[in-house]
This record gives structure tokens, C-alpha cells and sequence, in this order.
DNA sequence: GCAAAAGTGTTTCCACTACACCCATGA
DNA sequence: TCATGGGTGTAGTGGAAACACTTTTGC
């Protein structure tokens, strides 16, 4: 017999929050909705819901991402729990905030058709509820820092995309302007990528090459312990 | 009036879990206990806690570690959580795992009057209870990140160490041997330490200049955006 | 005088940066 | 023919890594 030991120990609510991050050809994107329940209903905040006993905290991330989005198979990461003991004024709750990267192009019809969810650009983010701020500053501090050890960008991208795509999207994530060569011979270097015989036609007469990130290649090279750094 | 929205949501115990590094001069090592209370009871664990209503999860882990060991003003972070549904049998727990860095020798008196705590190798740790051996880990890990970009190092030594120590502890967190002259080269070049006119005469008939972190300076370069790397 | 740790510079190499011109095409 | 975005190479610089000998002094 398992006996609990723990029953004179205060339980608190757990909320999973989703900073959701998305790339559309010129700027880096977050999806925000707005709150329809008490309280701040009607304020613009981060999806987010609570965790259930019969799950872990990615699977009610995935969950919650789903539910509120219709997506699947999106790539989402822990990164920080918040705790302030009054951070929501309704009740005691600890916030574990997840951000996920998706291809707004890819799923833009899915989302729509949520009440109320809407992009912003990272510049143009308006005030959110409770700590949400904090939290997107932090997301962003963590993409940053992980865009810079590992190819995760990818996931903001259409499966084949152009190199000017790429850097645009790099040139987003860290905020700063690449060099057009040293950025391609850097991605080249990398070795992970297939270029592709199709070009993309739209973004100009010559059209440009695509490429598609090559998943094996790349568990291999980490399976090598290769050290990826863009 | 605020209405409590989030009556039908399960709430959850939050733990939080501490690992405890230290350096004694050859090794790194994490102090352990011996569990106390059931389930597991007589078992090599973490120390742990639960959060209370009236703090924060930083403020739990500076209560929980002060509580089993004394100490004061010690440098912590928040790195994971780690919830999976079974992982403690007795009830649901969802724990979050904070890393310590404390400096063996200043506080080994304080520390070894607990009952069945102690340091261990890291090479050398036993079976833990629940997922603690995952923390331990995940913790390394983390630890080895962060050597390299934030001084954290310094946490672990004496406030005067040889330049040697630094290395051996770095050698010990990156779990690779590193050249002295280099390593040395590369410490100067951050320009953080004062040399002292103090020498370690413990360590040979010489005796090895003794170097102070100079947090002001640490400070002041953070301040103007200097990137440490080491 | 020798063992044991401390201290000290130089060279090599590679990765990062800066930088400018031609190409292909549709209009 | 020209405007637009696509594509390509090289030289210079700075940080990282490799590398070996001399110094001090207690025994």
C-alpha cells in the first residue's frame, strides 16, 4: 500500500501558455487571442489552459495548441515556469510557458477560423494580461539563443523555401541584418540542407532555388556530435 | 469582485527539487540526502520541497535549501520541469528542478551536521528515487551551458582561488582537459579578476598567486553589452 | 640536486567579416 | 533596355588551439 504522505501540502493550479511564434516572408510573428472568460476577458493574451491529471506538461501544451488552433506535429519547447504569487489575480496559478514555432502559410486557414486570434508582428505586440509580456520577451530571448546552436528554424518555414527566405527569417529571429554571402556559405558549410531542381517563381523573374531541410542528414551529424552554430 | 473562473480545474502539489553542486578541489560533486519520509524512504534523493501559497518557486528553492542545509545567498536557477504523470507513485507531482552552486569548503560545517547528507562524484552518483537521476543530468547540462557564457564558475570556489582551481573546475564542468597557458590567456582576456599579492603556499613549495572575482568590473562589462565566452 | 607545481609567448589555422559585380528574365 | 532580385569569390582580421621550457623552493 502506497500511502500519501504529502496531504498536508498546498496543491496550486498549473496553466501551460503558448507563445506561438510564425514567419511570414517579412516579419516574425506571434499569435495572440482574445481572453473570453473572466478575468481580463476581452484583453489580448497568450492561448494558454491548465494542466490535467492525466497528462504530462508537453502533452497539455500539445493539447491546448491544438484545441485552440487545430494544428498538429508542431514543434514546441518548455523554456521557463513563472510563479509570482499574484500573477493572476483570480486564483493561485504557476504558469509553465512553452513556445512553439509554426509555418503561418502552411496552417494560416486552420487558425482563422478562431474567434478572435490574430498575428502580430514582435514590434507591434500589444500590452497583455498578467505576465504575458515577460513571457514573450523571455520566448524570444530563448529563440534566439537556441536559433543559434540548432536549425530550429526551419519549423517557421514552408517545407521548401529559398535561401532568401532563410536569412530573412534569421535576420528576424536575431534582429539584425546577415550578409546575403556569408550567410549562405555559413548554411552550406552546414551541410543539411537539399537543394532543390524547382525554383520559386514569385519573388522575381530569375526565380530562385529551393531547398528543403534534410532530416536524416542532419541526425546524423548530431549522432556525430557535430556542433551547429548559425 | 474577482470570481474564481477556474473552480473545475485540477490543481496539482508542486515540488521543487535542488541539485547541489560543488568543488572541493579535484571533483565535481552534488550533495545528496537519504529520504526521510515515504514513499522511498532509506533512498539517495535530491533535496526537496513543496511550494506554499505564499511564495514564489524562487523563493521555495531558497527555503527548501536553506532548510536542509543552512545556507545562505547562494546562487540558483530554475532549469526544468519535470511532470510526468507517475513519476512520484504516492501522489501527482509535478516538480520543478533548480540547479545550486555553492562553495564546498566555506560551508562544509554547516552542511555535514544534517543527518545522511552527502557529496558525491558525479561519476560516482547512485540510483536515485522518481526521476532524479534525469535531473542530475539535465542539470549537468545546463551547468555546462551556462559555464560558457556566464561567469558561474566563480560560485563554486573559495573567494580566493589559484588559477589553477579555475581551471580544474572548468576542466571539471566541461569534462575535458583544458591548456594552462590558453586557459589562462583566455580568463585575462575577460578582465574580471584582480590578481592579489597573496600566494597558496598549500598547493606547492612556489605557491600560486591568488585571483578575486571583481563583480563590480563583471557588472560594468554586462552593462555595456560585453559577450563572455569561455 | 631533484621533484613538483607555477609561470610565461609564439606560431598556426580556421572561422568570421567585409566587400562588388555579373546573371537571368519579364516588363 | 532596364529594373529587379538571384547568385557568386576573395582578401583580411582576430580568436582558438597547439605547443615546451624556465622558475622556485622544500625536501
Amino acid at each position: 500500500m502506497v500511502l500519501n504522505k504529502y496531504v498536508s501540502e498546498d496543491k496550486v493550479l498549473l496553466a501551460v501558455d503558448c507563445i506561438i511564434f510564425g514567419f511570414d516572408e517579412e516579419d516574425l510573428k506571434i499569435l495572440l487571442v482574445k481572453r473570453n472568460f473572466e478575468p481580463e476577458m476581452g484583453k489580448w493574451s497568450l492561448i494558454g489552459g491548465f494542466l490535467r491529471e492525466e497528462e504530462n506538461l508537453d502533452q497539455a501544451a500539445i493539447r491546448i495548441l491544438h484545441h485552440l488552433t487545430g494544428l498538429h506535429g508542431i514543434y514546441m519547447e518548455q523554456f521557463y515556469v513563472f510563479s509570482k504569487v499574484d500573477r493572476d489575480p483570480a486564483e493561485r496559478t504557476i504558469s509553465v510557458a512553452y513556445y512553439a514555432l509554426i509555418d503561418i502559410a502552411a496552417h494560416d486557414k486552420k487558425i482563422t477560423h478562431i474567434d478572435k486570434a490574430q498575428w502580430f508582428s514582435l514590434k507591434d505586440v500589444p500590452k497583455l494580461i498578467f505576465d504575458h509580456d515577460t513571457m514573450v520577451e523571455r520566448a524570444m530571448a530563448r529563440l534566439q539563443q537556441r536559433a543559434k546552436d540548432k536549425p530550429i528554424g526551419f519549423e517557421l518555414l514552408p517545407e521548401k523555401f529559398t535561401m532568401r527566405q532563410l536569412q530573412k527569417l534569421y535576420e528576424s529571429i536575431l534582429d539584425k541584418n546577415l550578409d546575403k554571402r556569408n550567410f549562405i556559405s555559413k548554411v552550406n558549410s552546414l551541410d543539411i540542407l537539399q537543394k532543390l531542381d524547382e525554383k520559386d517563381m514569385t519573388m522575381s523573374k530569375k526565380g530562385a532555388f529551393l531547398y528543403q531541410f534534410d532530416q536524416e542528414k542532419y541526425n546524423r551529424k548530431v549522432d556525430e556530435g557535430f556542433n551547429f552554430k548559425l
